[in-house]
DNA sequence: AAAAAGGTACGAAGATTGTCGTTGACGGCT
DNA sequence: AGCCGTCAACGACAATCTTCGTACCTTTTT
C-alpha cells in the first residue's frame, strides 16, 4: 500500500565523502536538480555532469535522497537531515575508533582544534544547560 | 639517508573499518604477529588467516602500520597511536560534515548519548583547563 | 521541420576493499 | 633425509566507488 521510500529506514548505508558532498549541496540549497548540484559541486572540484547525475541515482538507490520525477527536470533532496547524518556518523565513529566513550571523543574535538574561546563559552553554557534541573 | 618510513608521513590515508578492526588490536595488545591479530579478530568475526595477513600487507604499503620483518615471525605494529588516529578522524568528520564546527559537533556528541554526571564534570574539567587558567 | 540544447539512462573502465586458495620457503622432529 | 606445521607472498575474485562517454528522449530555438 505504502510505497517502499514512505517508510522509515533506519537501513541507510554510512555515505561516502563523495557523497557526502553531494549531501552539503543538498541541505545548503533545498531540493535541487542535478544541474545546480553539479554546478556548486564544480566550482570545487573537477567533475562532469554525468557524474553527478549517476552518484544522484545510485544515492537515490540507497535511499540516501528523495527524488521527484514528476516534472521532466528530476528534482533530489536528502533523506535525512543534516542533524540526523551527523548523529549516525558520530555514532558510527564512536563505535570504531573511540570505543563507545563520548567523553574521549569530546576531550580530543576540545583538543584538536584550537577551539575559539566563544566556542568554549558556548560550551559551557551548553553543559549547565545539560545539567540541568539539579545540580 | 634516512627510510621513508622513519619520516614524518602526514600523507596517511583515513583507515577504512575493517583496517580500524585490526589496527584496535594493535593499539591493545602492542606490536603483534599476524597471528595473534588474527586470533584476536577471529573472535569477533569470521575471516581467514590470510585475510588478516593481507590487510596487514597493505596496511603497511599504505604506512598504517609498520612491520618488523628481522625474525621469520614478522612483527606488526600501528604507525600512529590510537589518540592520533582518533584525532585525525574527527577532524575529517568535522571538515566533511560539521563544515568545520566543532562547537556542533560536540553539541552533537553530548546530546546523541546520555552522558553521565561524572562525565558532564570531567568535561567541565576540561573547559577550564582549556581556557587556561583564566575564566 | 530541422537543429540545438538540455535532460535521463546505461554501460564500462579503473581503483580500492575485503576475501581466500595456492604456492613455496623455513624450521623442527623422527 | 624426509615429513609436517607455520609462515609470507602472490594472484584471483566479487563488490563497491568514482568517473565518464555514448545513446536516446524532450523541449526550445532557428
Amino acid at each position: 500500500m505504502f510505497p517502499r521510500e514512505t517508510l522509515l529506514m533506519s537501513d541507510m548505508p554510512r555515505p561516502t565523502d563523495a557523497e557526502l558532498a553531494i549531501l552539503r549541496v543538498l541541505w545548503e540549497r533545498g531540493p535541487s536538480t542535478v544541474r545546480q548540484v553539479f554546478e556548486v559541486l564544480s566550482e570545487e572540484r573537477n567533475l562532469g555532469y554525468t557524474t553527478a547525475l549517476k552518484m544522484l541515482q545510485i544515492m537515490n538507490e540507497k535511499g540516501l535522497v528523495q527524488r521527484d520525477a514528476s516534472e521532466r527536470v528530476h528534482i533530489f533532496s536528502a533523506s535525512q537531515s543534516r542533524t540526523q547524518t551527523q548523529r549516525s556518523l558520530l555514532d558510527d565513529l564512536l563505535d570504531k575508533a573511540f570505543g563507545g566513550s563520548s567523553l574521549s571523543l569530546v576531550m580530543q574535538a576540545l583538543a584538536t582544534r584550537k577551539t575559539s574561546r566563544r566556542e568554549l563559552a558556548e560550551i559551557r553554557r551548553l553543559l549547565d544547560q545539560a545539567e540541568g534541573g539539579r545540580p
